[in-house]
DNA sequence: GTCTATAAGAAGATAGAC
DNA sequence: GTCTATCTTCTTATAGAC
């Protein structure tokens, strides 16, 4: 039973490393160690494979903003987690949500074939906004909601301040994913991105 | 010989829509009115109407980046465009080349194009890199810089000024051309980007 | 420059032995 | 569950007539 997820995770490396359509069953086979045929025991068709994926996405991902979620719907752990908002933390917050992205091995495998295939039908295209914007962006919006609120930041249209943030997190992301030896530069810029972020937004400066 | 470039045009919408390898040359030649074979005639293969592609954006890409860098290169001709700056010309500018880059055909077209395709070997990742990131970012870069240098914002960081108007132009931009309907939706909230944009770095605010 | 005919190979998928 | 052998279809590309 391990095989059918063997064939999983070769499927989405070769499938993120080349696209859907470039890959054989042959090649994927060969990942796994076994014959092209032996596949279909596991999956009934090369779209079953991709399917797969997306359902393990799925799981995966409901898993990790439902864990998010719980923040949002819980404002007391909030206050907690937020009263003490520095230059710092945030900065942090932003360099571990774009580490994060850019390194977790399935998000980012995942990432890269949904770039690439993104265009073939209408539902991949809202699961690519969903995943890296919309998501991201009402959940940034959520937090700057409450950091407003609590009279740590100027009040302003949220939903302009997540653009703000997030926006040249995405950039970076994805010029990271095309060319990942700029990696240390985009951070660079992250920071300073952060820093100004934060002077530009901030109510009492305290540095 | 209108016969050649109406392949490259045919090849590239099929390539835009369902990406390079999905498409077969039948397909091409079928938009174009010949049979396949008839296509060898005017490219030795498939892989070198995709070159040709790549030609013909090289040709129009930098004939319109030297229109642009003539002004960045001419600061009298720039002191005449940019002494009058108000937050509606800041949002032309931004709304301006929002509407390019998603209307124009060709443009737009290459680009869905070469976002399906930057995986698949290096020089078309620093392309891409190159068009949607690096020179937009540095061409903002310069604008702010001369802007700051007339007095007219405040100084700071050009590079993250620039990182702050395009990252999220570029955002709702991939966003729209995954979901073309929620172009209005992406309008206005790049106004209201940039109008805070406006806000936050203009010195002095007559409204 | 366009066509028909066809080569030559790769792809997804099935049958059936073990 | 894995294999070999095979089917069918699609694909790029060429040959050669008109």
């Amino acid at each position: 039973m391990n095989t059918k997820f063997r064939i999983l995770d070769a499927a989405l490396t070769l499938f993120s490393e080349k696209g859907y359509h470039t890959v054989s069953v042959a090649e994927i086979a060969d990942a796994v160690g076994i014959k092209a045929p032996s596949l279909y025991k596991h999956y009934k068709s090369k779209r079953d494979i991709f399917n797969g994926i997306l359902s393990e996405m799925q799981v995966r991902y409901e898993k990790q903003t439902a864990a998010l979620q719980m923040n949002g719907s819980n404002p007391t752990a909030d206050a907690g987690i937020f009263s003490s908002v520095t230059e710092d933390s945030l900065i942090q917050m932003g360099i571990g949500l774009f580490t994060y992205f850019l390194h977790d091995d399935y998000v980012c495998r995942f990432r890269k074939m949904l770039t690439m295939e993104q265009f073939h039908d209408a539902e991949l295209a809202t699961l690519y906004t969903k995943q890296y914007a919309d998501d991201p962006l009402s959940y940034q919006s959520q937090i700057f909601s409450m950091l407003s609120a609590c009279g740590l930041f100027r009040t302003a249209y949220t939903d302009v301040m997540a653009l703000h943030f997030y926006a040249p997190l995405y950039l970076l992301l994805t010029l990271c994913d095309r060319e990942p030896e700029r990696e240390q530069e985009a951070l660079l810029l992250l920071e300073q991105h952060i820093k100004q972020f934060n002077l530009i937004y901030k109510k009492e400066n305290t540095q």
